[in-house]
DNA sequence: CCATGTGAATTGCTTCACAGCA
DNA sequence: TGCTGTGAAGCAATTCACATGG
């Protein structure tokens, strides 16, 4: 099949699959190109060329099936199983993530977390225990973890990435603000919700100051 | 100065920040593109063209003065004044972005909560005190919010969020699973961890197969 | 007739390579 | 000499426009 998909694709086969869900649920058929990238915020041309790198899901004069497109964007993106997460560090944002409910609805199990604090160590949260980090590489295999969730401090980020990966973990998600160095076969993607912030304040700043020259 | 700058020249730049207030609280007076580019997941070509659509800030031959590009780029990015956030919905990850210390040291101050829940009104998270919807628009004017956080549920992200931008706010954070539709003058940015994950899946699954087929 | 699927055209982003200057 | 700043080249992504087929 298609080689080399870009990054910003893959995002939209996600945003696609997302709608596709809800309007399953809503047990509409059909769907167009269009109307599925009006609710994802893109072009109809571009829905339609992102799925062409992948196959011909539609028929012609009428649109695409709903429930099919969906169950072929769940195999393209590799959610026809299940992924068993763990989460490293059980502070504001960990216990947030363990709480999270949606995870199993779409398939990913958070089975583990770890965290060094001696107070927080075999706490339930969430219906999931907090194991100390020696238990980690143990835990990670019998497991079988393929996805780990960096949610500690960003001085331990960069150390607690390495172990997971050491241990089996393929693709980490990571919420410290920090870049982190990770051999080219690891998946990562980072959340940074200052970044996210800070972004918009240049926008806002941007609006500011076209307004104020040009109109 | 310089028109149209891309989304990912901006997150870039925001990295480069976040890089340089370590580099200035560690003391290091001088930082090159290439090292710069190193800490951040890019090019050195690619730091400097970034830079060079706002000035010069560097002396050739040397570097950049760290202290003096983190001031300029708080200054593109519009971070030299404080900003006021405001989150809607008080559930999990809104209690856990309000007890989220990193932002008044990034200046944001978060000075609103909102929420339906009867039981949450009135109840003081990490030092705010959740209000009800109805005090939405004079708590926005106010305290001059200009940034909304929308926490709710799904259903209820779209409305949050037009009633926000009807009180005053010129940008949105949204981490309902949902592209919400905002006139053109708002700023939104999306955060979804389920759309992370399913990157993630992606690239392990594709990795998967590319080795399956190649190696 | 209508919406998909897709080469071709275009736009925009990144990388290259080197002139310019401390 | 060394590293920045930047036009030009190269590459990737998006948009266009239309042939195709239900």
């Amino acid at each position: 099949m298609a080689r080399k998909i870009s990054d910003s694709t893959v995002r939209r086969l996600s945003r696609y699959l997302r709608r596709l869900r809800t309007l399953d649920r809503q047990e509409l058929k059909v769907v167009s190109s269009r109307e599925l990238a009006e609710s994802t915020g893109t072009t109809a041309a571009q829905v339609r060329k992102d799925l062409s790198h992948f196959g011909s899901f539609g028929k012609r004069g009428q649109g695409y099936g709903v429930t099919d497109l969906r169950v072929q964007l769940e195999e393209i993106l590799g959610l026809t199983r299940r992924w068993r997460v763990a989460v490293l560090g059980v502070g504001r944002i960990g216990s947030a993530l363990l709480g999270y409910g949606f995870f199993t609805q779409r398939g990913f199990d958070v089975v583990a977390a770890f965290d060094t604090d001696r107070s927080m160590i075999g706490r339930d949260v969430a219906g999931v225990r907090v194991q100390p980090l020696k238990e980690l590489e143990t835990t990670f295999e019998e497991q079988e973890i393929s996805i780990a969730i960096i949610a500690t401090p960003v001085e331990a980020a960069q150390k607690a990435a390495d172990r997971a990966v050491r241990a089996g973990a393929r693709a980490i998600l990571n919420f410290a603000p920090i870049k982190l160095r990770m051999s080219p076969g690891v998946a990562v993607r980072e959340m940074d919700v200052t970044l996210e912030l800070e972004g918009l304040c240049y926008l806002v700043t941007e609006a500011g100051a076209a307004t104020d020259v040009k109109e």
